[in-house]
DNA sequence: GTCCAATGGCTCGCTGACATACCTTTGGAG
DNA sequence: CTCCAAAGGTATGTCAGCGAGCCATTGGAC
């Protein structure tokens, strides 16, 4: 039975150390923090992040071995993201399974989200914050588009006013930018994401839920159809 | 900035032995595992959640201490749900923040589900077991109403054939079955309930993606607007 | 020039969780 | 009646992860 399986899935996706450098990968994927930019202090993240600072630790020399962030002491010294990132590890099979799986999670999130930011009397800084988003990914160069990309999105998760959706849409975006990391970039398909963003920020601050929702399907089938015609 | 303590939220939302407790009441209170059901044997238990059978076996002893679930040794022996199960713990305050989420939360994932189990071309288990969810569920008595109720919003995750949103949409009721469990359950709403119910079932085995999820999020406004009013 | 606050770097003892093995109980198969 | 498979119950040694404290480095404030 699929839904015991689903319930009775692992309480645990891998051990403390494991998790943290998935976390921290993922703000730096996601481009939550950029290149150049500096992570928070040490004893300050493994607060938030609930684990002791020697496993916060561990992590973060594993990101420093594989070449994503440098440490720098003394004051005003941190650990910094570097520029420029290195490139993704290699390709590896893609479960079908896995591919549709992620697919429809973020179908059913990211639709949601749109829809209900539309949905709300946005304040004057997530406008300004939707619209800012909007125009660095417009202007991003191509090895920076995924980043400012989903920088966008989670723009639009984040207006919802909901943590737990904002955070099910990065996770959703997580799994589904590995997959397009195995996938070329293609400049045709970018202006046209452009595009689609445009009309779906529009619909959002114009707060019509509906077309809001429509745009952004739309927008997500095109990378569906993008990955499921690569990945076979 | 809300986005980053979405992506450094705590990487664990307790030690083993909670997050078990906290996976094994969902299982109940979700109705996956009925009173008078039994649970899977703690060596395969503890295999699927990832644990180890001692934890498993300090969850399940809280679980016997709590009057939820017996266990019985020997063979075609194991861990059986109560009948009838204890009522749920007192009321506490409910922050305001903590219901607006997780109604945000929830509206995403089920309308998103509604609108993917009703796109795909189901197969005949899927359609029998959304039926007789359904049925079960308007035969239902009051107290069991939340679990049948439960089942057949599962039973439609399910539809999805995506096990991540199966688990979002199980995760997801279970913070909002929390709240529901601190205002009473009014009989016409119980009716109303079922003629949703059977709107929404009707447009997914139709297949029709725009109908089922508007009926979903007719039916979600419902108990939210409940939720809201009787929670201040 | 001196000081010092904030940061990364390091160590040690403690506890929770795990893997593994074995014991006890039960009820059907033969 | 005997046996035994499958289930819960128990004990032990090992290790990951934690808390707490201290050290080393740095660059601005004074």
């Amino acid at each position: 039975m699929p839904l015991e399986d689903a319930l009775f899935r692992p309480v645990r996706a891998g051990n403390a150390f494991e998790e943290t450098v998935e976390r921290l990968m993922q703000a730096i994927r996601l481009g939550v923090v950029g290149p150049g930019e500096r992570l928070p202090a040490e004893r300050d993240l493994a607060t938030r992040l609930g684990i002791s600072r020697v496993t916060l630790r561990e992590a973060i020399r594993s990101l420093q071995d594989a070449g994503y962030v440098e440490s720098r002491r003394g004051r005003y010294g941190g650990t910094f993201v570097n520029s420029p990132l290195p490139a993704p590890a290699p390709d590896r099979r893609v479960d079908p399974g896995e591919l549709a799986d992620a697919l429809t999670l973020r179908a059913a999130v990211e639709t949601g989200a749109a829809e209900c930011a539309a949905g709300r009397a946005l304040g004057p800084v997530e406008r300004r914050n939707l619209l800012a988003r909007l125009t660095e990914c417009r202007d991003a160069s191509v090895d920076s588009y995924r980043r400012k990309d989903s920088r966008l999105h989670l723009a639009i998760a984040e207006a919802t006013g909901s943590p737990s959706l904002t955070a099910a849409v990065a996770d959703a975006r997580t799994r589904v930018n590995a997959l397009l990391d195995r996938i070329p970039l293609l400049p045709p398909n970018l202006a046209h994401s452009n595009d689609q963003h445009e009309l779906i920020v529009t619909h959002i601050v114009a707060g019509d839920p509906e077309a809001a929702r429509r745009a952004m399907a739309e927008h997500l089938d095109g990378t569906a159809l993008l990955l499921r015609g690569f990945l076979t």
